[in-house]
RNA sequence: CGCGGGGUGGAGCAGUCGGUAGCUCGUCGGGCUCAUAACCCGAAGGUCGAAGGUUCAAGUCCUUCCCCCGCAACCA
C-alpha cells in the first residue's frame, strides 16, 4: 500500500491558539483525508513545542512548574482539534520522554560526525530580561526592545551546529528538487538567503533549564528549534514505520518558519545521515482587514467561539475555499457568513433538500430504474465524472481552493439541471415517468459523488449527505469515478437542512 | 541600494506558457414554483498602482518610480 506522511508545525503553548493555527491544521487535515480517500496509508502528525525560556518564565510568573502551566494549554490544543474534526494519527509533545531520547540521540550522532562543536557565543544581553538580542532587534536608542534598558555584550560557552558547511549541499538539493520548497516565491527567498552565507548555529543555552539537556553536559539545554524540528521523526525512528513513512511527503508550515524547515532542518538531517523531506509547503497568513493577527493588536480570532457559532465544517470550508494556499488571506466575519449562506445553505444544502424532497413527493422516496435518457442527461452525467477527475488532479497538486471551486461549479450545474429539466412538470405528465426517474436518479447520484469529493473538506457534512441518501458504504475516491452505483429501487431518506441560512442583523 | 509579497469593476479575490480581462458577493431587470426569501437566465460596472520599453500582441516579460504588508535567526 502506498504511504503518505504529512505534518503541521508543532505549536507553542504560551497562549491559546488562534484561527491561523486552525487554518494550517485544517489544510493538513484536508490533504491527509484526501490521501486516505484515495487509498493511501496516511500518517498525519501534529503536536506542541513546549520548551524554551519564554515558557519557563511565564510559568514562574504564575508560580507553576512549566508542565503545570503547559498541560491545560496542550489539552486545549487537543480539544480544539477535536472540534475541528482533525484526523491526526499522533500528537507529539516535545516534553515527552520519547522525544527527549530521540533529540539526544540525534545530537550525539551529529556530534560524532564532527558537526557539533563547543565554542563561545557572544551577544547583546539584557540582564533584567535575561534575553539575548541581535543588533537589528534593539530599539532606536540601542537598548532592549522589551524593557528599554541598556544591553551589554557578553560571552558564554555554547555548542554550535556547523550549518555553514551545508550551504552548497542545500543549494544543490534545492536546485535538483524543484518541488522541495513551495511556493516558488519562498524558494527564491531561501536560495537568496543561503547565498548570502550561512553562519554556524548556536544550539545550546545555559541561561535557563527548561529544555532537553545536552548529552554529557548538563549545564546546557538544547536550543528549542533544534529540539522542535526533530519531532517529525520522533514517532517513527525506532519503528518499522521509519522505513514506510520517512522521508515525509509534506511539512506544512507558515511562511515565517520556512527557513527553519528548508535550511536548518535539512542540514541537521544531512549531518545525521537521514533522508530529507520531499516537500516543505509554506502557506500564507490569515489577516484581518489587512493586519496581521496579534495579541497586542487585539484582533485575534478565537477558533473555539467560531466553531460554536457556525460549526466546524463551515469554518473549514471557508478557510479552504476562500484563501489561496501560499498567499495571505483575509478572514472576516461578513465574508464567512456570506460563504455559508451562498455556497453551503443555498447551493449545496438546498440542492440536497430539493432533490430529496422531489424524490419523496414524486416517487415515494424510491429511486427507479434509470435509462440513458436525453442528451442533456448524458452530458450532465459526463460533467459529474469530469468533475471528479479534475478534482483528483487538483487535490494531488495541493491546489485545495481550486478543487473546492471545481466541486461547487458542479453543484451549480446540478441546480441548473433541475431548472432545465423541470421535474415538477414531468411529474404532472404520466407519459414522462421515465424522464422523471432519470432526472431524479442522476441528481441523487451526483449528490453521492459530491459527498465523496467534499469529505476531505467537510467530513461531517459529507456524512450527513450520505445518511440522507442512505448510502452506507465507506467513502472511497474511486467510487466518485463511476456514475450509477446507486441501485434501482434504493430508498432515500427525508430531507433535513444541512446548513441554516444565517440572518445578518443590521446594527 | 538587506530580503520577500501585494496593488485587477462597489467589496473580496483568481488569472498557468504573453493571445478577446474572469470568479464570488452586491446592484438592476427577467424566469421558475420542487426547495432553506431558495434556484435559473440576462444586464450594468475595469485606461489591471504610475511612467517608459520589448512584441504582430502585455494584467502577464524588461526598466524606473509610488503606495501597502511581512520577514530580519522566539510568532501558523
Amino acid at each position: 500500500m502506498k504511504t503518505f506522511y504529512i505534518t503541521t508545525p508543532i505549536y507553542y503553548p504560551s497562549a491559546k491558539l488562534h484561527i491561523g493555527h486552525a487554518y494550517c491544521t485544517t489544510i493538513a487535515d484536508a490533504i491527509a483525508r484526501f490521501k486516505r480517500l484515495a487509498g493511501y496509508e496516511v500518517f498525519f502528525l501534529t503536536g506542541s513545542d513546549e520548551h524554551g525560556q519564554k515558557i519557563q518564565r511565564t510559568a514562574q510568573a504564575e508560580g507553576k512548574t512549566p508542565l503545570e502551566y503547559i498541560d491545560p494549554i496542550v489539552d486545549s490544543f487537543k480539544d480544539l482539534w477535536q472540534r475541528f474534526h482533525i484526523s491526526n494519527d499522533d500528537f507529539i509533545r516535545t516534553s515527552e520522554p520519547r522525544h527527549e531520547q530521540v533529540v539526544q540521540e540525534i545530537f550525539k550522532r551529529i556530534k560524532a560526525n564532527g558537526d557539533i562543536y563547543k565554542g563561545e557565543y557572544t551577544g547583546l544581553y539584557c540582564t533584567p530580561c535575561e534575553s539575548y538580542w541581535t543588533e537589528l532587534q534593539l530599539d532606536e536608542n540601542g537598548c532592549c526592545p522589551d524593557c528599554h534598558r541598556p544591553v551589554e555584550r557578553v560571552s558564554e560557552e555554547a555548542y554550535f551546529f556547523r550549518l555553514s558547511k551545508y550551504a552548497d549541499a542545500l543549494l544543490k538539493h534545492i536546485d535538483e528538487h524543484p518541488e522541495f520548497i513551495v511556493p516558488t516565491s519562498r524558494r527564491n527567498e531561501m536560495i537568496n538567503f543561503i547565498k548570502q552565507g550561512l553562519e554556524d548555529l548556536c544550539i545550546s543555552r545555559t541561561s535557563f533549564d527548561w529544555g532537553i539537556p545536552v548529552p554529557d553536559d548538563q549545564r546546557h539545554v538544547i536550543y528549542v528549534w533544534f529540539d522542535a524540528v526533530i519531532n517529525y521523526i520522533t514517532p517513527l525512528i525506532h519503528k518499522p514505520d521509519m522505513q514506510r513513512f520517512w522521508p515525509a511527503d509534506v511539512h506544512l508550515v507558515g511562511k515565517e518558519i520556512v527557513r527553519f524547515h528548508t535550511i536548518i532542518w535539512p542540514a541537521m538531517l544531512m549531518a545525521a545521515g537521514l533522508p530529507l523531506p520531499k516537500q516543505i509547503y509554506g502557506h500564507g497568513w490569515l489577516v484581518t482587514d489587512g493586519d496581521k493577527m496579534s495579541k497586542s493588536k487585539g484582533n485575534v480570532v478565537d477558533p473555539v467561539a467560531l466553531v460554536e457559532e457556525f460549526g466546524a465544517d463551515a469554518i473549514r470550508y471557508f478557510l479552504l475555499r476562500e484563501i489561496t494556499l501560499g498567499l495571505d488571506g483575509n478572514f472576516n466575519r461578513d465574508a464567512l457568513i456570506q460563504r455559508i449562506n451562498a455556497d453551503l445553505a443555498n447551493d449545496l444544502g438546498n440542492l440536497l433538500h430539493r432533490t430529496l424532497n422531489m424524490i419523496g413527493k414524486f416517487q415515494k422516496r424510491i429511486l427507479l430504474q434509470s435509462t440513458e435518457g436525453t442528451d442533456l442527461d448524458k452530458s450532465f452525467r459526463q460533467e459529474a465524472l469530469d468533475t471528479a477527475k479534475d478534482y483528483r488532479k487538483l487535490m494531488e497538486a495541493i491546489q485545495l481552493s481550486d478543487a473546492v471551486k471545481v466541486v461547487w461549479k458542479f453543484i451549480g450545474r446540478a441546480n441548473k439541471y433541475i431548472d432545465e429539466t423541470a421535474p415538477w412538470k414531468l411529474a404532472k405528465d404520466t407519459t414522462q415517468r421515465q424522464a422523471l426517474a432519470n432526472v431524479l436518479y442522476n441528481l441523487a447520484e451526483s449528490l453521492r459523488i459530491v459527498s465523496i469529493l467534499i469529505e476531505p473538506f467537510m467530513p461531517s457534512t459529507a456524512q450527513k449527505i450520505r445518511a440522507q441518501l442512505k448510502v452506507t458504504s465507506k467513502p472511497r475516491l474511486d467510487d466518485a469515478d463511476a456514475f450509477g452505483l446507486l441501485e434501482a429501487n434504493h430508498e432515500v431518506g427525508k430531507p433535513e437542512q444541512l446548513f441554516p441560512r444565517i440572518v445578518i442583523e443590521k446594527p
